[in-house]
DNA sequence: TGACATGGTGTACTCGTGGACACCATCCTA
DNA sequence: TAGGATGGTGTCCACGAGTACACCATGTCA
């Protein structure tokens, strides 16, 4: 992942995000033609070229087509940048609104955002109120944490192992650990987390 | 924007948001008969033509390709007071929907995105790898959680007051607090956070 | 200074893509 | 039970997209 990159290609790459931002796809090379001034498609395909080892752009797992890394949208913010020890960024922006999105969910078809409800699981850093995201039908390990229906209620545990059969442990010591009679019924593996700060 | 959606176009949708989030692309026609099974393209472009008339997708500013729109990123909220035997009406068009990035970001031009390092914030729930969301330029109260930049570097604290003048406080007792000399420099306010579990 | 890597031009070819049109099956309702 | 709206099929067409190849200008470095 070299970020070796030079002054124009990365002008050209502002261009790209600019134009994402927008039609959220990358532009066909006769649209990045007109962009960024070329005068011949074979331009734009060199370009792509270029940004694609340079991390910031790849074809889709079809290959039919470019589409964006996660790299694309990171940058450093410009008046601090001198600075050491500056972060990658990722700026979110108009176009990239649904970055987080992106980030978070894998299989949108499967996934169902719960609402946490108590503090069981506070040791592991999941609090009353926040969000996890869950994605259904996925198999659960040992080690997961999962939504698993108890009593017909829902419950957010890690499903751990103990003498060969499966349990429900919450992290909180005030919390006991939950040992299913029969089949535990599991309803989804958590795959993320989102908490909101401050009204 | 009628919600009039019958449920085989629902579940088209939901084959479409899956293609979606690998290629990060609305498919062709031809693809999209090859992922529902349609033996003709019209089938494909009718499609096309239901969902945008429901909202879910639009042209490109430019008219060169179909792009989602906001509507094609909810995601179904589980009603966890709905506890009995019925977790599975998820799966029915009605029920809340959340829109991951409109949740957690409300400044999108002024929202950074900020991976975090170490683990001095760990009592509160924010562990290292999380991504903390960001508002600059939002006037930081006592209480709120901020990045702050100390000796040339970002570091992320509670912002408190101890005797009158502001400190940065880490939710670790390995740590200590911080005191800055003469001003203290705070690049934004943390609104949100968002953890990812299981590459 | 000479050789090579790099970025851009121009041309030509092919196939995928989107679009139009006629037609068909099924369902719902009057 | 007739009729229309709806969802899907099959075929044809034109254009644009991606790609390959030969070539050229510029900068860089031994």
């Amino acid at each position: 992942m070299p970020p070796a990159m030079n002054e124009r290609d990365n002008d050209y790459l502002g261009s790209l995000r600019d134009y994402y931002a927008e039609a959220r796809r990358i532009p066909s090379y006769q649209r990045i033609c007109e962009l960024m001034g070329f005068a011949s498609k074979t331009a734009a395909k060199k370009l792509l070229d270029r940004l694609e080892s340079a991390g910031f752009v790849e074809r889709t797992p079809d290959d039919d087509a470019w589409m964006p890394t996660m790299r694309f949208f990171e940058r450093p913010l410009a008046d601090i940048a001198v600075r050491a020890g500056a972060p990658d960024m990722i700026e979110g922006t108009q176009g990239e609104l649904l970055l987080i999105d992106q980030y978070l969910v894998r299989q949108p078809s499967r996934t169902v955002m719960v609402p946490v409800k108590g503090d069981s699981m506070i040791d592991a850093g999941i609090h009353d109120g926040d969000i996890v995201v869950v994605e259904r039908a996925k198999a659960a390990q040992s080690g997961d944490f999962v939504v698993a229906i108890v009593d017909d209620e829902f419950t957010l545990k890690e499903l751990a192992l103990e003498k060969g059969k499966f349990v429900l442990k919450p992290h909180n010591p005030a919390y006991p650990v939950i040992r299913p009679q029969g089949q535990l019924e599991i309803y989804g593996v958590v795959t993320g987390l989102v908490r909101r700060y401050r009204g």
